[in-house]
DNA sequence: AGAGTAAGCGCAACTGGTTGCAATTACGAT
DNA sequence: ATCGTAATTGCAACCAGTTGCGCTTACTCT
């Protein structure tokens, strides 16, 4: 504790309580390396506390993210994934097949969305994206089964 | 049917087969307008067939969108939305306040998939996009309401 | 410090979507 | 036209996530 204060008062600011469930939650995500599904969260807080219920776990994280404590990311696996937001920002790029996961830098995105602001007027969260494709090496193997399956 | 020939051969091609129920499944997408929820695909295809299975439209949607024949987005209503891949490809801006939703030219987009190929070998999944984010009326609302509140 | 109140909790019921399985059926090969 | 096979179907069981509700508790105000 004592790292987490800024936090407690930007909850308590925007109308929400500090709550043990909460605050275990919450260093949880703050102190895990990466990013964390809802059940790793929901195992995490049982080791110190067994009672949490896992519809605790989802409201607080609709909260976190709510307040932009929190990044959600469809990560491919099929369940989301939740990871503190950190200073940089930066994105994913998922390879579809092997499910490889490259960060992008913000750069590449941060253009594209003051374009979009300035031509549309629309402010485009572009905090956090998993973008789906096919790695390099994904792409060469799918290509060569092409060409044997043309050749056979 | 008969519009529909080309698709068949894509199915049978890659291994699939043409099923009643998945030809059902396939021409609602193909001539809804917009976007469809899978339970309002499920709702079209039992008009014609009531037998028809959930699990069997939840799995036909899977084959059709491997296929990028057809196109997922999450619209932020909660469930996801699919629509006939059209030849322009497009892309949306959808406000996480109002939900109002506005089309985004392919350029936009485009241009850093490109960048992205380039500079990491990634080859990028840019059809369609959902981008969240705050429309003009609802940034000037917001910073309305942030003013009101700073002077009372 | 104590009281009132709204937020939050855990439980249990529920919903949307997925999966394993046995029966069926489309399709390529004969 | 018929056969064999692998894909597909419908069912039912299942799982992840959500929601309604009565009880509890953190926080505000005095």
């Amino acid at each position: 504790m004592g790292c987490e204060s800024e936090t407690v008062d930007l909850l308590r600011e925007t109308g929400h309580k500090m709550t043990p469930q909460r605050m275990m939650i919450l260093t949880s995500l703050r102190h895990a390396s990466g990013h964390l599904t809802a059940a790793e969260v929901f195992e995490r807080v049982k080791t110190v506390y067994p009672y949490v219920d896992i519809s605790t776990v989802y409201r607080t994280l609709t909260v976190l993210k709510d307040l932009h404590l929190i990044a959600e990311t469809d990560m491919g696996g099929g369940d989301a994934t939740f990871e503190w937001v950190v200073a940089e920002r930066h994105h994913h790029l998922i390879c579809r097949k092997c499910s490889q996961v490259t960060q992008l830098d913000h750069r590449y995105l941060a253009e594209v969305g003051a374009r979009i602001g300035r031509d549309l007027g629309f402010r485009a969260d572009l905090d956090h994206f998993a973008i789906f494709g096919l790695c390099a090496a994904c792409q060469r193997e799918l290509t060569e089964e092409a060409a044997r399956g043309a050749a056979h």
